[in-house]
DNA sequence: TCTGGGGTCCTAGGACCC
DNA sequence: TCTGGGGTCCTAGGACCC
């Protein structure tokens, strides 16, 4: 019975080794995931480290509006979970140190982690800032089979980086997936080829990557609660009540990267689709100078990471939080693309003036810029001089930027109100944890 | 429970064109 | 001046992930 071979502490190196003893199965496609323990609270330990041992709450202060970016397991014994809002985090655990994020300090490390990975394999995928997809196939004969490898990896990453990591092995990236989230924390579990249905069919479909709270009430409603359940039913009627999502599940339930993104060859690497910056207020506002200056702010943020990417946006969209949390968005999109932050906040303040309910008190503000075009679009528009002198007006600003700090150079309608932003408000921006396509 | 920030992908409807 | 169907682009919203 070789399914739980893998974790850490109790694995025993041999007993569903077998299969390689030939040499023959090394061409079973085999791939890693690699996932992180309690990424942001353990970088956060490495710089005090009388943290260890405690409940940690890294997302902010207990008081704040937002919601946990991590919980140390010590914190998890009370209920605290990640997307958990910090207030409710203090009520469930009163006695937990919080803690604000280090987006800087995060990045860093996973730049490591991400050497150490590429130590074990030329192909690795970063999935988020915390995790990554390595295709082991036929590397038997450099690594030896795949627990072996894994132990190695697992060993190499805490001597480089002093963090833990849980490792899961599969035919596919949802079977690795899947079983890394059952080897936490700190272990190692590899699923043998041919076992990915029985390993499936006890858990809960909710451990299926795609299928989030609605998925699974909409499941539930159905009489499905195990993957199991959903294995047994008929692909057409998954099709039939969920579309084309239905066929992708149907396929998921046997452990297949069926459809989507799942599908991709590891190390596959996709370009960014759209940037965005958002900022929620600690108090709502109304006031039109403040939310200008801040819809000034992110286009700033938006238009620097463009120039930063080599991107150049046709679409811009505004986002509007009000205070009873409904939200609205609203998009236009230009004749021509662009990646200065004048006429990005040209197109942002007409969507915010044609669609703010005037006086509203407003919760969060949002600036998005998508539909990239190439360089080799661009080039072939005609470039008018009014054009180049912002460009480089605006590349010198970034320099600046990059030297001094990010609150150096503000264009003059960003100035009023944001120097009180900045220092009360402290936008404490949590890190980018999504999907950082392409590694660091 | 009083709900962040940064992303991706999907759906659905309307405009417009052939 | 009644009317089919397909393709593409755009917009808005929502589910989901870390």
């Amino acid at each position: 019975m070789p399914l739980h071979t893998g974790e850490l502490r109790r694995c025993t190196l041999g007993e569903s080794d077998w299969r390689f003893a030939d040499g023959m199965p090394s061409l079973l496609k085999t791939i890693f995931h690699v996932d992180m323990d309690a990424f942001f609270v353990s970088v956060e330990e490495l710089y005090d480290p009388s943290l260890k041992g405690k409940a940690v709450v890294v997302g902010g202060q207990r008081h704040e509006r937002g919601v946990v970016s991590a919980a140390s397991y010590e914190a998890r014994k009370f209920g605290v979970h990640s997307a958990m809002p910090l207030r409710t985090a203090a009520k469930h655990c009163p006695h937990a140190i919080f803690v604000d994020g280090h987006p800087e300090r995060y990045r860093e490390c996973s730049e490591k982690v991400y050497e150490v990975l590429t130590s074990f394999s030329p192909q690795v995928e970063m999935a988020s800032i915390d995790e990554a997809y390595l295709d082991m196939t036929g590397t038997a004969r450099l690594h030896g089979p795949p627990l072996k490898a894994a132990h190695a990896l697992h060993g190499r990453m805490k001597d480089k980086t002093l963090l833990n990591c849980s490792v899961g092995i599969g035919s596919s990236r949802l079977i690795a997936k899947v079983s890394s989230a059952q080897a936490k924390p700190n272990g190692v579990l590899w699923i043998v080829p041919g076992e990915e249905a029985k390993f499936l069919a006890p858990l809960d479909v909710r451990e299926i990557p795609g299928v989030g709270k609605v998925m699974e009430s909409n499941l539930h409603a159905l009489g499905i609660s195990k993957v199991g359940d959903l294995a047994r039913l008929e692909e057409t009627e998954l099709e039939e009540r969920f579309g084309k999502w239905g066929m992708a599940l149907a396929g998921k339930a046997r452990g297949e990267d069926a459809g989507g993104w799942f599908d991709n060859a590891v190390g596959a690497d996709t370009e960014a689709k759209s940037i965005s910056h958002e900022h929620t207020y600690n108090e709502d506002s109304a006031d039109a100078a403040q939310l200008e200056s801040t819809l000034m702010r992110l286009c700033e943020m938006v238009g620097r990471r463009l120039r930063e990417g080599k991107f150049h946006a046709r679409t811009i969209q505004l986002k509007l939080r009000y205070k009873d949390f409904t939200t609205i968005t609203r998009a236009r999109t230009l004749p021509a693309p662009t990646q200065l932050d004048t006429e990005i906040f040209e197109q942002v303040r007409l969507l915010f003036y044609k669609n703010w309910k005037q006086g509203a008190p407003i919760r969060l503000l949002g600036v998005q810029a998508s539909s990239f075009a190439t360089e080799a679009d661009q080039m072939s528009l005609l470039e008018g001089g009014r054009q180049q002198r912002w460009r480089d007006a605006l590349s010198a600003a970034d320099r600046l930027r990059d030297k001094f700090g990010e609150s150096t150079i503000t264009l003059a309608a960003g100035m009023k109100g944001s120097f009180r932003e900045r220092t009360h408000e402290n936008p404490a921006g949590l890190p980018g944890k999504g999907k950082t396509r392409g590694a660091p």
